[in-house]
RNA sequence: GGGGCGAUGGCGGAAUUGGUAGACGCGUUGGUCUUAGGAACCAAUAUGGCAACAUGUGAAGGUUCGAGUCCUUUUCGCCCUACCA
């Protein structure tokens, strides 16, 4: 028998699928649409396990849905702007352009020969002038809309990197690139209005009930909405400093209150900026660790002020004003009331500092021994030692009583806040969109004239070591509008600016008059189905929010508010870790095992140390490269093995058996297919067409079902189970009208997950290839004869055959005939039978 | 500190959503064929027991005729987030 030749039949697959374009969209209003998209990757020169495992479950998805008859818009793209370009253009002497157009062209092969149903005739690439140039578009139009502006700010300052982060680019203190401690430092910025939307933000999240709850939870922290008040403090003993104004969310503890701490960056730190003591402790505050631990354990430190705050509900109460490490400018006022028996912080300030605490809350209403000594009291109760506040249920009751009474009073107002900020856009980067802006002599902003873009980022011949290159570039920087001198811009956008509409950009590819076509966008928005990453659950996803909500504002023609309907987040795919016994990490190429428990290297066969899997990284060796074993095993093989081993939202465990067992199980398929072939062309006469139709029927079920709920490794034990029932079933039973039809229809489930090998037996077997996929019959799913689980006591005692809607009473009989079941009754007294038809029969009797 | 998720054989994982726990795969064991097999095929594989049977979904309680699934408490693990006022 001939062995499948995967190479031979992928390659013939795959060339027809592209000289046929056979998945090439457009717009038809006959049938319904569906737009699977799976996050663009980053041309980082070769396709690895991640991505084939991201764009597998894609594919399953986007041919599945083409089987069912929509008009399935199923593209892919490049985000090829970024770092890596530009360092390696640095290391290796070379332009940034030609890096990424080489990796591109490696990864488009690499993905063709996954087999995946690309429309490539909607390929886009960011770093295109085709596309920013509707990018720098976007950004003028949103200028005009108010959603950009330019401030000085603090920025987060990568010294290695030589650029600006955003803070969600920092993490514990250190860039997300290049690892190094994040300095702060003071720049004019370019930045978009997210905060505007905080609320649309929060509150579409709950119209998103196709999103893992997990990443809805997630964004809907890093928004961050609490709700409180303005509180105002009067200064007794200032002439320049009238008031601190504090944000609250716990106004009702006012009467607790002992200090006021203000963050160092507070304006009233101008009173200050000539202490040498205050300097110092400001330099004390900026020093102290971004890490964990060190903020966990961080002592609270303050510098008291000779200010005195009085408490605007009760005038007698006045309190110190600190400056305290504790308090951070960016969030809220930059001052805080201190309250320490309510609040940790605040205690462990007072204590230090010995203010007084003052026991405002307390669980009962009666309990007058109460009091906060060392742990702060943050639970529910009641109000006490606080005037009109007294005996006041707390939290609900007393926080609306008081900020009532400071609005009727002029002290205050109610307040939301959210944590969400800005989005610093400015990058001192030269392998980006350029932004469309010049200045003038005084150093205004002048937006680019429309028919100026797109601003087209000049090149580069030699790259300085370090900062942007665009700085030096006089010819390209000094520019002449309308007759007058400018100056560009030369900071870039931030690369995430630029996936945050290539999902509308995908709809129009190719139009050039803006970066998409109303009535494009109005069929194929929202995507039905975006897949991707967990780790973009906040950036990438908020961000793109974000740009649908700016690019609708005002524009009543645009309905859309949210551009993924639904949102699916893989797990990652990983493997052991090996190190030598000196600790350098191994790659699973470099080492070899005789038994399955001892590794040693292959080279010198020295012990090597087995760590646990890991999210395969190129740090730590752990990784399979895909290209090699799509060589070695195919396409199909690699697709089953990724899908089959783990549901498509957890890890994965890359194996060697595992993919080994997938292509063994091909060819197990194969040889079915050979069978099947040679049992149609005999022709039987008998025909128990029932079994295989009813089990068909079954089967089609099993395999809608678990597509339509992601349950991919189900879905493979489904086919397990079909490959081994039809090799069972089919010898001598069937007509072959019989048997074509039913296997024919089998075949087609297959097309979505081994897309080559599928259609290849089809064509062996005189099927048509594009067909629709086979629905089940709801009907045929009720069996004559069931299966009736007998228990007594709730125990499980045995099974029953019986025929379909068999009474109650009948099966009482039944069982006492049975003679394995009726030694459980034994003629004791049966106290009562719960029965459910068709399913169950639970037997109570007396012990 | 706050939030989220999870815990089922040697391993990855199934379980029609309250109704036969362990589908399917890996691994292991035995067998067939073979010069040989790291190939193919067949069989077994939760635990204890010769068996009947008993026990069994991290732990303890509860609801129910019936709980992996629901409720309460608890332990452990993973992830996110963080001096957020």
């Amino acid at each position: 028998m001939e062995r499948y030749n995967f190479k031979k039949i992928e390659d013939k697959w795959q060339k027809f699928w592209e000289d046929n374009n056979s998945f090439s969209t457009q717009i038809d209003h006959s049938k319904k649409k569906f737009y699977c998209l799976e996050m663009f990757p980053y041309p980082s020169g070769k396709i690895h396990m991640g991505h084939v495992r991201n764009y597998t479950i894609g594919d399953v998805l986007a041919r599945f849905k083409l089987l069912k008859g929509f008009n399935v818009l199923h593209p892919m793209g490049w985000d090829s702007f970024g770092m890596p370009a530009e360092n390696a253009a640095r290391q290796n002497n070379l332009d940034p352009r030609t890096w990424t157009e080489a990796n591109i062209s490696n990864m488009k092969s690499q993905l063709k020969k996954l087999g995946l149903s690309i429309d490539w005739n909607r390929e886009i690439s960011t770093c295109t002038p085709e596309y920013y140039k509707h990018q720098q578009e976007f950004f003028l139009e949103l200028y005009d809309k108010g959603l950009v502006y330019r401030k000085e700010q603090y920025v987060n300052w990568d010294p290695v990197d030589q650029t600006v982060l955003a803070n969600e680019q920092v993490i514990d203190g250190k860039g997300w690139r290049s690892g190094a401690n994040v300095e702060r430092k003071k720049l004019n910025q370019w930045f978009f209005n997210i905060s505007k939307f905080s609320e649309k933000l929060l509150e579409n999240l709950n119209t998103l009930d196709e999103w893992p709850n997990k990443v809805k939870v997630m964004q809907k922290n890093w928004i961050g909405k609490s709700f409180g008040c303005e509180v105002s403090f009067k200064i007794e003993n200032s002439k320049q400093i009238k008031n601190i104004n504090c944000f609250t969310t716990r106004p009702d503890t006012l009467f607790g209150m002992s200090f006021i701490a203000v963050s160092v960056d507070h304006p009233i730190s101008k009173l200050y900026e000539n202490d040498k003591e205050f300097i110092k402790f400001k330099k004390e505050c900026s020093t102290t660790g971004t890490t964990e631990e060190a903020i966990a354990n961080a002592e609270k430190l303050g510098f008291k002020t000779d200010l005195i705050a009085i408490n605007p509900l009760d005038n007698d109460i006045k309190v110190p004003v600190y400056f305290a490490n504790f308090v951070l400018m960016d969030y809220g006022l930059g001052a805080v009331f201190g309250c320490p028996a309510h609040d940790q912080r605040d205690l462990d300030f007072a204590l230090k500092y010995d203010l007084e605490v003052n026991t405002v809350v307390r669980p009962n209403k009666t309990d007058s021994t109460f009091k906060v000594i060392d742990k702060a009291y943050t639970g529910e109760g009641y109000i006490f030692n606080s005037s009109f506040l007294n005996n006041l249920k707390c939290p609900e009751d007393s926080i609306i009583t008081t900020i009532d009474y400071l609005e009727k009073n002029n002290l205050g107002k109610k307040q939301i806040n959210f944590r969400l900020k800005d989005w610093g856009v400015s990058r001192q980067r030269y392998w980006g969109c350029p932004i469309p802006i010049a200045y003038d002599e005084k150093g205004n902003p002048k937006k680019i004239p429309k028919e100026m873009l797109p601003v087209k980022l000049p090149n580069i011949k030699k790259f300085e070591t370090s900062g942007n290159p665009l700085d030096n570039l006089l010819e390209w920087k000094n520019i002449i509008i309308d007759g007058k001198k400018y100056v560009r811009e030369t900071d870039t956008l931030d690369t995430f600016v630029d996936s945050s509409w290539y999902f509308l950009r995908f709809c129009s590819p190719k139009n050039k008059d803006y970066g998409f076509e109303e009535s494009e966008i109005k069929y194929w928005m929202p995507v039905d189905q975006y897949i991707g990453g967990i780790e973009h659950a906040i950036l990438h996803l908020l961000y793109s929010r974000f740009f649908m909500l700016a690019i609708s504002d005002g524009n009543k023609k645009i309905d859309i508010d949210e551009p993924f309907k639904g949102l699916f987040t893989q797990g990652m795919v990983c493997h052991e870790t090996y190190k030598t016994q000196d600790g350098n990490w191994l790659s699973p190429d470099e080492i070899q095992t005789i038994d399955g428990e001892k590794f040693e290297k292959k080279d010198n066969t020295k012990k090597v140390v087995v760590g646990p899997s890991e999210s395969m990284s190129k740090s730590k060796k752990n990784i399979i490269d895909p290209e090699k074993i799509i060589q070695n095993y195919g396409a199909d093989a690699v697709r089953l093995f990724i899908l089959s081993d783990s549901p498509p939202e957890k890890d994965v465990q890359w194996s060697d058996e595992g993919i080994a067992s997938s292509y063994k199980f091909i060819q197990k398929l194969w040889s079915l297919n050979q069978k099947i072939i040679l049992e149609i062309s005999r022709n039987h006469k008998f025909d128990s067409s029932e079994n295989l139709e009813k089990y068909t029927n079954i089967y089609l079920k099993k395999m809608s079902d678990n597509l339509d709920s992601f349950s991919y490794n189900v879905l493979i034990a489904n086919i397990h189970e079909m490959c081994t029932y039809l090799n069972k079933e089919t010898s001598n039973k069937y007509t072959s009208k019989t048997l074509a039809n039913n296997y024919n229809k089998i075949l087609i489930t297959l097309l979505p997950i081994i897309p080559h090998f599928a259609s290849e037996c089809l064509e062996l077997n005189k099927f048509k290839i594009n067909q629709e996929w086979p629905e089940y019959d709801e009907k045929k799913l009720i069996e004559e004869n069931v299966k009736i689980v007998v228990q007594i006591n709730g125990k499980k005692r045995g099974l029953l055959q019986a025929k379909r809607e068999r009474s109650e009473k009948n099966l009482l009989l039944d069982i006492e005939k049975d003679n394995k079941l009726n030694k459980y009754l034994n003629n004791k007294k049966i106290l009562k039978v719960v029965f459910i038809k068709n399913k169950i029969i639970n037997i109570i009797i007396k012990q």
